[in-house]
DNA sequence: GAACACACTTGACCTAGATCAAGAAATCAA
DNA sequence: TTGATTTCTTGATCTAGGTCAAGTGTGTTC
């Protein structure tokens, strides 16, 4: 029987069975309440986690407002990559925004895969390099896009995220006020 | 005696004396005059290079204009990442804005490079893993800052590029139009 | 089933930054 | 040096999207 996560793992990684099991064995649950902290600004972030279900936003305060750098949904990874892989103190919040079960590994699990996978390495930096085009688009959406076009690309691409988010957060993310999309949203109802 | 290359990448990753020399080894020179391309869209990227002097900037063609999605300086390493790592036709053309020399390592060589330094599999994550931490910073850019606080963050981190690059491309860049950033240093003089 | 808290919409108005057009400067070519 | 190009600045105007404020749902709670 196949966990969510070695479901997951399988269609990104191409990992037999074995391996599959051995890296899944890692990762233990983890249960948020809504308005829990996965992390918090400034600590460390030592885990890495699979979102099984529910809802995490990845935010930051600033003084007069806060801004949202994404919401990860399920069947996602969420961590703070520059905090996990170079122990530095994480630049963002991230907060459960409904009742959520996560798969966790710990830090020090994480940083030995390799001895027990030996594809892992491989496949790690595979991973980071999806994430690293991911934004890169996202930053071109940026430089070519109007409101109402990365409104429609994110819609498109993430539609689960409309049905359980309030507007306000989606608008942060897209680099927009909520009103606006508010309008975006009615002019396409013609 | 140590080359540019080994200098650099003594900066970033910790290699020893011997393993420095031995990636360096794989890296070698090529020379672009002004206008010559790097790469272009839809080509395979099978390199990976060092600028050692000149510059490269990186952009898209779009019906009615094209968008600069990044200029490449002295010191930096360039390629298209997901063309290089997935073998998918590259996204971005990347041109020589000036007489430019790269020191450039090929992808059979590339992809060996852990056969011959048992570090490079966990150094090349880490790489991987910085440029991913410098988009996100740029993305959270276009969420949290306006025209003005972008110019001078990139102004403050890449001063060089000021120096030598004409304005239409470094304002395509950050998102806005010549004549802004032109206003925005009329504004700065008081 | 009031009263309250949130989320979302809508309108009126405002502003950062875009667009367009015309000049200055600088750079290059011969 | 002079003309030709390209780059940069400036002004006038416009507009996408922001801000502010007032509704309108739609749950929740007691």
């Amino acid at each position: 029987m196949m966990t969510d996560l070695e479901n997951y793992l399988q269609t990104y990684f191409e990992f037999d069975q074995a391996d599959l099991a051995r890296v899944a064995s890692f990762f233990k649950p983890e249960i948020l309440k809504k308005g829990d902290y996965y992390l918090k600004t400034g600590k460390f972030c030592n885990k890495l986690s699979f979102i099984k279900s529910g809802l995490l936003r990845i935010y930051v305060d600033l003084e007069d407002r806060e801004v949202t750098q994404w919401i990860c949904t399920q069947g996602y990874f969420v961590t703070d990559l520059a905090s996990l892989v170079f122990a530095s103190p994480a630049r963002w919040n991230i907060q459960a925004m409904a009742d959520t079960v996560v798969y966790t590994i710990q830090k020090e699990d994480y940083d030995r895969l390799g001895d027990y996978v030996p594809k892992w390495p491989v496949t790690e930096k595979l991973f980071i390099a999806h994430c690293f085009t991911t934004l890169e688009d996202r930053v071109f959406s940026f430089l070519s896009m109007t409101a109402e076009q990365r409104y429609n690309l994110l819609f498109e691409s993430h539609r689960d995220i409309f049905t359980q988010v309030p507007l306000q957060y989606i608008a942060s993310m897209l680099g927009m006020t909520p009103e606006t999309i508010s309008r975006i949203r009615r002019k396409q109802l013609n």
